[in-house]
RNA sequence: CGGGAUGUAGCUCAGAUGGCUAGAGCGCAGCGUUCGGGACGCUGAGGCCGUGGGUUCAAGUCCCACCAUCCCGACCA
């Protein structure tokens, strides 16, 4: 390609409003061009490596012998209320309306279109196991994308669906995906952590989430100190620390208290206490039933909203609770109990039993309760793991410290299990005994743009873009200088032919009147994992730089060929 | 959706207290001089100052509404 004719071109200044490395180098470097907030031109540079990242991950999926498909991107709104996905789950799906007044629903994910697809055909348990996936452009109505193409509100994702007999059969095929996403990502020169992670809106029972490691990811995680357990903070479990487990249980007593505590900070002034001692409650409402529910915990900890939405069997729809829901209970700020409001669904962390003789429960103006136990004072409609992992608590054996990470979520791994089989109709397989069966599935999401993204995240120097082999535009940056003269020139062009002619992609800069330093620059920037330069100074040999090393060598066309 | 900020040339930005016939640097076009780390000179093209209302003799500048964008939060594979 001769760059004098490539379109896009490279900008000295980034944008004003990029914060991320990757979106200013995509940006300058003449890959992407913003349409509107959170969708993106891929310029021929940017589609070019786009193409490259696919090709790898198909290269991986087909030697698993998953099979490409595709379907249609605009998805029948039946489907989706099908499984009850249109509107409680929380899903940011855009939908439209044909002239006809057909309502769809922009694809976002394709699980129901996967399962619809499959389910109009009669299969038979000889027809399983098999894995059917595509890439397509998935919308996402975001509140707010942000990063580049970090989180975007259209971007092509790879997403594949996987239909097995039966759960044994299953896990054969998600240890499969999980090994083939370790291998596209490791080409990608990319390390994956794998962690366990929420299933969110997807349904099914657990997953797994790939991440690399960044300050500008989204993704926060603990990991145990000897990198054994991995888990999302939306689902990361760790023991509770027995407070003062020898301490004498005693006699609950309701006691007189300066009208002044109110919060945490009085408590531990007025009792000279930790945290830990006191009782905590916090208020939800189910958003889709109405009802309140409190969720008690130790002083300390604070409650996790995803594992307390998977307690109640509500995902997505617990909202903080309003002044009007405290009052629709006969309470107040400050003054919510651990028991005896009526009409409420009481949830209490693991935390209640780590501590004896706890403080408060039944706060009022001037009394409240110590000496408080659970089981015998008090206790919980469930006692469950509803608290969250912070950095510093310990691995649920005991051994090890957690550690708080954050990354880039590049891509996920799902049991779906039945979810999908039994919420949609006639999603079955004939058995041997010739009965109807659901199958069982899993899911499996790469985001293509995001992984070019944290390619340049992990890949890049102040002057600009490093992209790995495989993933490059080109092979070969071949810069010329001193163009004007015509047999420099022929050189130039000797080269660029017989780099073409070995089957080497080369971007060749072609430009007689831009200064070297300018050449140079844009070759820094652009990051071309090898620099050629033919100039009045190399006479009949040949300049070389790899983008990721400082030192350049002269050397033949043919050494030079065969360093490539 | 809550909090904060910003919308002026393709990009980055300047245009106190209203007086604008709207500027600079980069980029772009032409000419000349340069030519191994974003060279220089001259010339030139390029603006509904986000949109709509209002106040005023006069609005890029003040007021209101809306829209858009970014940051934090909420939400979110």
């Amino acid at each position: 390609m001769l760059y004098s004719k490539l379109f896009g071109k490279t900008q000295k200044q980034p944008p004003a409003d990029a914060s991320t490395a990757s979106h200013k180098l995509l940006h300058q470097g003449g890959y992407i061009r913003e349409s509107t907030a959170g969708r993106y031109f891929f310029l021929p540079l940017g589609q070019r490596v786009q193409q490259n990242i696919i090709k790898i991950v198909k290269e991986e999926m087909d030697s698993t012998g998953a099979q490409e498909m595709v379907s249609p991107v605009l998805h029948p709104l039946e489907l989706w209320k099908e499984t009850n996905r249109n509107n409680e789950t929380g899903f940011e799906l855009t939908t439209i309306k044909d002239r006809r007044e057909a309502e769809f629903a922009l694809g976002g994910t394709a699980e129901e279109m996967f399962v619809d697809c499959v389910r109009k055909f009669q299969l038979s348990y000889r027809d399983l196991p098999f894995n059917i996936y595509q890439f397509s452009t998935k919308f996402r109505d975001e509140l707010r994308a942000r990063g580049g193409l970090l989180r975007v509100r259209e971007f092509i994702m790879k997403d594949a669906y996987s239909f097995d007999v039966d759960e044994e059969n299953f896990k054969k095929e998600y240890k499969k995906m999980w090994d083939t996403y370790k291998r596209i990502y490791n080409r990608l020169g990319l390390d994956v952590i794998v962690v366990e992670s929420d299933n969110g809106y997807i349904g099914g029972e657990y997953c797994h989430e790939f991440i690399v490691e960044s300050e500008v990811g989204e993704s926060k995680f603990l990991v145990s100190e000897d990198g054994t357990y991995a888990a999302h903070e939306d689902i990361a479990k760790f023991k509770r620390d027995g407070i003062n487990q020898d301490e004498e249980t005693k006699k609950m007593e309701v006691i007189d208290q300066p009208a002044w505590v109110q919060t945490m900070e009085h408590n531990e002034k007025h009792y000279k206490l930790p945290r830990a001692r006191f009782l905590k409650n916090v208020v939800y409402k189910i958003r889709t039933t109405g009802e309140i529910i409190i969720a008690v915990i130790r002083g300390d900890l604070d409650i996790n909203k995803t594992k307390l939405e998977h307690v109640l069997n509500a995902v997505g729809q617990l909202d903080d609770a309003t002044d009007a829901d405290l009052t629709s209970i006969g309470t107040k700020r400050g003054y919510v109990h651990s028991w005896g409001h009526k009409n409420v669904r009481y949830i209490g962390d693991l935390s209640l039993t780590s501590v004896k003789n706890f403080i408060g429960g039944q706060k009022e103006e001037t009394k409240d309760t110590i000496n408080v136990n659970y089981g015998t004072d008090f206790s919980c409609d469930v006692l469950a793991d509803i608290a969250l992992a912070k950095e510093g608590y310990h691995t649920e054996d005991g051994k090890h410290k957690l550690v708080m990470k954050k990354g880039i979520e590049v891509g996920n791994i799902f049991q779906l299990g039945y979810h999908y089989s039994n919420k949609m109709k006639g999603a079955n397989y004939i058995d041997e005994d010739g009965k109807e069966k659901p199958y069982y599935m899993g899911c499996y999401g790469i985001g293509i743009g995001r992984t070019l993204a944290t390619i340049v995240e992990i890949h890049h120097d102040d002057r600009g873009m490093m992209w790995p082999d495989v993933v490059a535009p080109y092979r070969v940056h071949l810069v010329g200088l001193d163009l004007k003269d015509d047999e420099i020139r022929a050189k130039a062009e000797h080269v660029y032919n017989t780099l073409h002619d070995k089957g080497i992609t080369v971007l060749y800069d072609d430009r007689k009147e831009a200064s070297a330093g300018m050449k140079f620059a844009d070759a820094d920037l652009i990051g071309i994992p090898v620099r050629l330069v033919v100039s009045k100074k190399t006479g009949d040999q040949i300049e070389l730089k790899k983008r990721a090393e400082k030192s350049f060598q002269l050397m033949s066309l043919e050494d030079a060929i065969k360093n490539i």
